[in-house]
DNA sequence: TAGATTGTTAATCGATTAACAATC
DNA sequence: TAGATTGTTAATCGATTAACAATC
């Protein structure tokens, strides 16, 4: 019997367990429990032993999980102990401020181009090293340097367009915060960030 | 046997529902089935109509769903059939991108204060209406005007006492793009938005 | 009427939780 | 050793889908 695929909403949690695995280290603090790490996440310590299941065996009977190497492990499992470069396309506002995030500058997804259709905004510098560029020159600069990840920050009369120009240059994952849905070939990954859609299902409860 | 609460999960689809009959309406298209309704969101038919089931009888055998009756009955589900004012906390390069946002200019959730914890902010001009103020002032400013709705876009540190004030001020439902996990009474709704944890998610596949 | 599609029930599928043997 | 906590199995819970009578 092999064994089974971590489910996606597995993999969707993982982040967060790293994320507090990552501010325990920074605390020093060298062991935790199941129980422990729920707690802080809100989660069942039943399902963090069975989230990790998936991929191994971490932790210590008795002991629990030590914090720094199981850190590690589901850096090594997301694949987040490497860069990955991000193509940004859209430098309005919202695409402005990403490029300032740290994460996007020196972190561990790096934005290395910006395109966008709107000549006043060609060369635009979003940053030191970030230039607004033409969307025609995407595919060239994309296939150069072997980029995987996109961020749509585009309108969403635009956004389709331009997620298929970014499929067909190699684009294996998009973030899109364009509020629509992309209908793209199967094999592409797509997360869509939508504020409006989210605090329209709060108010729903207010 | 008292009908069932709709589960969360079920509400946090509806805003996709609603904006694809707004745009069916846009086109003039004045009938649509589960069918099509499900091809464009990539969802079941089935799931469609047990969905809405949840609320009430909208369709017509044989039929399908009148768009623009279903619209209107989603929004006044949702309450979007109203505004509702929200403050915004944080006044770096993100919320000042969120100020821009048109939704959240004129649309339905406009935001009527802006407060920051740096006084090299304050007085700053995000809008022509709005003005960045002492986060000191914050409590007054909520309550005089009823607001019910927060978003937080300040740093991890911050957060968690940013978001208590908010509490104290009477905000029930919080959008937080600090990437922690906060702490709050029962009854306040939050919903977390972070890039990063999605990218990371998604690198997993690559 | 005949064809289509709803609303709902029952069946299926999948995710979460409870429980506990293994063992540090 | 005794106490604690893992990893895993089985039970439970909840969400999705299939199917179909009702009916436009």
């Amino acid at each position: 019997m092999p064994p089974k695929d971590a489910p996606d909403i597995v993999v969707r949690r993982l982040p967060y367990y790293m994320r507090a695995l990552a501010q325990a280290a920074e605390r020093d603090q060298t062991v935790v429990s199941s129980q422990e790490l729920g707690a802080w996440l809100g989660v069942s310590p039943a399902q963090i032993r069975k989230d990790l299941s998936y991929f191994g065996e971490f932790g210590k009977q008795g002991l629990g999980y030590e914090v720094a190497y199981l850190r590690d492990q589901l850096r090594a499992i997301l694949r987040a102990d490497r860069d990955w470069q991000v193509v940004l396309v859209g430098a309005g506002a919202l695409g402005t401020a990403l490029a300032h995030y740290p994460v996007f500058t020196y972190g561990q997804f790096p934005i290395v181009a910006v395109f966008d259709n709107d000549p006043a905004k060609h060369d635009r510098r979003l940053r030191e090293d970030l230039v607004v560029q033409p969307v025609a020159g995407m595919e060239q600069a994309i296939c150069d340097r072997g980029i995987r990840v996109g961020i749509l920050a585009v309108p969403a009369g635009a956004a389709q367009e331009v997620a298929e120009g970014l499929v067909a240059c190699g684009i294996e994952a998009i973030l899109n915060y364009a509020p629509i849905r992309l209908s793209l070939p199967e094999h592409v990954r797509v997360q869509d960030i939508d504020p409006v859609a989210v605090l329209q299902s709060m108010t729903y409860y207010l």
